[in-house]
DNA sequence: CAGCTGTTTCAGTAAAGACTGAAATTACTA
DNA sequence: TAGTAATTTCAGTCTTTACTGAAACAGCTG
């Protein structure tokens, strides 16, 4: 695997990061980084230089990517390194969050049908309220894949 | 139903948007309007006066909002106004859209898994593309629910 | 065609957010 | 405890983007 290679498809992790999830560059790029680099555990500076960004800006996009359980700390004895690993379940992690999300939706739809009443207004919400609902209980219903 | 409910749960509904689509403020207001209004169709000085946007970002807006096709453009014979409403099915768009660009990262998947081979370092990616898979196999599966 | 009423364009403002460099700080080592 | 190698903080820059006001434009009516 040349670094190159590598660092285009961090890119392309990175890119769909920003695009799906409205992420910032930087922290797609960790999360594609810490996909595929070797070791799976990599200091802050280690990935600055790779990705080509500054440390200070790595400091805080791991305080947030592991406030988010995304990546997790590791610390070994006799290092004043931490490294970092991105964890096994993080796109999982996501996509339920993602889900979870909707949940939101059903409360507003809820309350917005108490404001309308029952007449022709009533449908525009049920309608979205349906939508959202749908794919909520599919994945209630439906367990995600083991590790 | 008192305007200033109204207005509240249209900000909910926008806020909604903002937080998990990453949308412009106003284009989520503008959306919970439509949701809402009587009648559905509603000119767009009207929406503009209601949610307190100038008439320019409406026009930009409404633009979008046609262009991704979760409202309508709806003209009268012998008005010079255009109307807007919802699409009946706006929110399905919305659920399906996102769906749909999870298969965006299975491509980047596979791509992935040719670059590491058949190693421990696969193991990252095989997980996060079952993840986004699940999903999607489960949504393909179940139909969404009809209008 | 003139007049009115609504829409669109466009240049500019304002605000948010991502990112960095340099200084301060922490944590391990000897 | 001093020295060193890492991290963190912070103030400031730069970019992006949402939004607006005013002027230009378009469409219906008499």
């Amino acid at each position: 695997m040349s670094d190159d290679a590598a660092l285009a498809w961090v890119e392309r992790v990175a890119t769909f990061c920003v695009d799906e999830w409205g992420l910032p560059p930087i922290t797609g790029r960790v999360l594609g980084w810490l996909m595929i680099c070797d070791p799976p555990e990599q200091s802050a500076g280690a990935i600055a230089e790779t990705i080509g960004a500054s440390r200070a800006s790595l400091t805080s996009n791991m305080r947030y990517l592991t406030a988010i359980e995304l990546i997790r700390r590791v610390r070994k004895p006799g290092d004043r390194t931490t490294y970092f690993r991105i964890e096994d379940d993080a796109w999982r992690k996501v996509v339920h969050r993602k889900l979870a999300g909707l949940s939101t939706f059903t409360t507003i739809a809820r309350d917005g049908l108490d404001l309308t009443g029952d007449g022709p207004r009533s449908e525009r919400i049920r309608a979205a309220d349906a939508s959202m609902s749908w794919l909520q209980k599919l994945a209630t219903q439906d367990p995600p894949p083991a590790l």
